[in-house]
This record gives C-alpha cells, sequence and structure tokens, in this order.
DNA sequence: AATAATTTTTAGTTTTGTCTAAATTTATTT
DNA sequence: AAATAAATTTAGACAAAACTAAAAATTATT
C-alpha cells in the first residue's frame, strides 16, 4: 500500500465509524483536501486491489480487509501518539500531525514493540480506543458533555474533534482525560453550562461542550 | 524536500566521506539502485536547489546547504537505531531498513527530543557517530583490524560495510562493540588472523578483518 | 413527471521521479 | 593523434497521483 491509499483507506474507515452506509466522494474529497475526481480514480484502484467495495455512483465501503488495513494504520497513529506524548513530552494538541507521518512506517514488528514499550495501553492521548495487533479494541461508552442532564457527575473521557485549538483552550482551563466534572447550570437561551471542576465554576458555551466526550458516573 | 532528495543528499554525502572530489553520477547510482540517467535528473534539482554543485561531467559536491541538510538525516537515521536497540530491543542487524524510513519524519523538535530521551548519544550501535543539532559529531580515530600490526591489543568500535550477515557473523562469534581483541598471529599466505578474546582463540579471515574497525590501546 | 440542482464520473493535463535508447563528452589505448 | 571504450547527458516515454473542465447520473423541486 502507497503512502496515499493508507490515507483513503483511514478516511474512509472514520467516515464509516460516523455513517455505516456507502461512503460518498465528496465526503472523502473534503477530508483529504482533494477534489471528488481524484477519489474517483483512488476509489477505483483501491477496488482493485479488494480494499474497498464500489459500484459507480454508489460510495465505498470497506472490505474485511479494507477494514483491517485501516484498524492497523489507526493503531499506529494512537501508539505513536501515545509514545510522543508519554516519553516524549509533547503536548496533546501537538501530536496529530506528527502520527499522521509516522503511521506510514512499515513493520508490524515495530509497532507491537513499541506497543509493548508502552505497556499496551487501551486509548490514546484524546481518549480514542487503539486497536490491538489482531484489530480488537475497548469500546468505550462515551456521550457528549452537551447531552447530559443537569446536576449529573461526568469524568471526561476524550475529544470529538481534536483541533489543536479546541485542545489548547481544555488545557488552559485545566479539564485533561480524567477530569471530573459537575454539571450545576444549564443556560436555556445558548445551552451554555456552569460547571463545578476541582472546587471551581466555569463557564461552558454548547459548542465546547459538544466537542467533548464524557461518561456518567 | 522530499523523500527522494533526502535520499541522494545522504548518499552523495556517504560518498563524500570516502573520495572528496566531485562524485560520480554512476557512484550514485549505485548506490541508489538507479541509472544514472534518472541521476543526472535529480543532480540538476538539487544543484537548482543550491544543495549540492554540479558541472556537466564533472560530478557533484555538496554545498554548505546540502552538508548541513546530510548532517540532519544522518543524524535522524542514528538517532532511531539507537532508539530501535536500547528502548525496543531490536538487534543491531534488524535497524537498519527501518532507519531508512524513519530517518524521513520530518520534525526538528521530534528529533531533538529523541535525543534528549535517548541522553545525547555520542554513536550509533554500529560505532557511526551521531551529528548534534548543529551537526557536530565526535570523530573516532579507528583504523581496520586487517591493517593493525601483530601483537597489538585493540578494541572494537565499529564495522565499515553492516551487512546482516556480516553483523550476524559478529553477533555469533560474540564480538561486539568495545570487545577487546589481541592479535596473536598473521598468515602471511592469506592474511587470515588468530586473535585472542575473552581467553578463547579464534580465526578471522582477512575480508573479516577488513571490515572491522578498531582502536589500539 | 419534467426540470433544475447536485453529485459523480470521464477525459485530458500536469508534476515527480523513474526508465530506455540515442547522442555526446571524457578517458584510455594503440 | 586517432580510434576505441567508458561515462554522462539528452530526448522521449511511462506510472502514480493529483488537477480542471465537461459529460453523465442521481437527487430534489416544482
Amino acid at each position: 500500500m502507497t503512502y496515499s491509499e493508507e490515507n483513503y483507506i483511514k478516511v474512509i474507515y472514520h467516515l464509516s465509524l460516523v455513517s455505516p452506509k456507502g461512503i460518498n466522494t465528496n465526503a472523502i474529497a473534503g477530508m483529504i483536501e482533494s477534489k471528488a475526481s481524484s477519489v474517483t480514480d483512488m476509489v477505483k484502484k483501491l477496488a482493485e486491489k479488494e480494499l474497498v467495495d464500489y459500484q459507480k455512483y454508489q460510495g465505498v465501503t470497506l472490505t474485511q480487509k479494507g477494514l483491517h488495513a485501516a484498524k492497523m494504520i489507526v493503531r499506529k497513529h494512537r501508539l505513536w501518539e501515545v509514545f510522543l506524548v508519554e516519553k516524549l513530552d509533547f503536548t496533546w494538541d501537538e501530536v496529530h500531525d506528527l502520527a499522521e507521518e509516522l503511521e506510514h512506517i512499515k513493520s508490524e514488528k515495530l509497532i507491537n514493540r513499541l506497543d509493548e514499550f508502552l505497556g499496551f495501553p487501551k486509548e490514546d492521548p484524546h481518549g480514542d480506543p487503539i486497536p490491538d495487533r489482531y484489530g480488537q479494541m475497548i469500546k468505550v461508552e462515551k456521550q457528549l458533555l452537551s447531552e447530559v442532564g443537569l446536576n449529573k457527575k461526568v469524568m471526561c473521557l476524550g475529544v470529538k474533534d481534536s483541533s489543536p485549538s479546541f485542545l489548547q483552550y481544555l488545557d488552559k482551563h485545566q479539564i485533561s482525560l480524567g477530569s471530573e466534572i459537575e454539571i450545576i447550570n444549564k443556560e436555556a437561551f445558548d445551552m451554555s453550562l456552569t460547571i463545578l471542576m476541582n472546587g471551581k465554576e466555569i463557564l461552558i458555551s454548547n459548542k465546547i461542550a459538544g466537542n467533548l466526550f464524557v461518561k456518567v458516573m
């Protein structure tokens, strides 16, 4: 698999998690920052290699082979993120782009050794599950903070959109994975929340709350 | 710099260390496993980017800019090798090909953090010096075991050709970096050596001795 | 159900890095 | 010094992966 083919497979995988039907050309083009016509070309090649099922105008789905390949790329991506944060002291907003490069290093042995070196972590620094060497991963029963009812106590599990600016916002307010939060007010007008964390009250917009995955405790 | 450009710069650097005059097209083609005509094309591009000086039919030399770029690639290669051997328990004959891939990961910050994580090593697992972030590296006053006189005591410093089969040969005979060796006989006919190591006598061919760098003690 | 709007595909180019084969330059030999 | 051999460069072609613009198919709207 080429660098580019791997990126397509990965993007199709991520889109599949959100909508499990056929993934359409434009959605892929949007994610990969290319044009629909380029996607059509690549998708034909992936179909020839039996990594996706594809019928003209009907979108694509991953085959079993494609699904496994995608999970292995995600595995590499997330393990490298753990390495960068835990061993090289990067912050969680810095690691995504680097992991995008590192995920293409081709060696099963390397990634399995890295997994072992890191102590077989189950989640990456953003709270996303890491597939094991067979593609198995834990399922986190998480929901968005914006969907949680009043007066509930929750624990922060991960983020939906892991853009650097959002992650930096969280750092600034000392919100990290494992932080415990209580929702003490919900403003009806703009759905903003007042939360209690480490004894401090913080006001949080609905947009922020809609980007933060939590677990009710 | 593209992946391919980096490989050319690195190869030209390695050839420059052996013969400091202009590096000819065929030598580069041999190392990179391509054809002379491809080399000509690439060398023109590198000259446009001012990474090499090039005049038709006269071979190439690295510019200051090219030399620095080459050292940074070598730095990455050798630091990743140390990481693989020291942290992930790879053997010294396994790491070269993996480091060939890892050396192209583009991040100054990553490589400097890795350097720190590894304790700023001065040499890679084969005894080759690692350039620091400014391109500086130690110079090892080493000579080939085949050139050392009779009855001298030497310490093993590194290898010339680091092919897996040679490295495995060394492992089999328990010769590693730092091993102390005494030359107790030199056969005039085939220049093979009898050496004393850890109290044991071993017979070594001239070809092996010509691949092993040592320092007289 | 016909038309409009959108999405997807096709056709034809472009760029990067490679190749082969032919032409040119340099080196070697007689 | 001329002839031959070897090395190097040029010219033209190709594959991968992208693009633009136009055509075709699907979906939405009236």
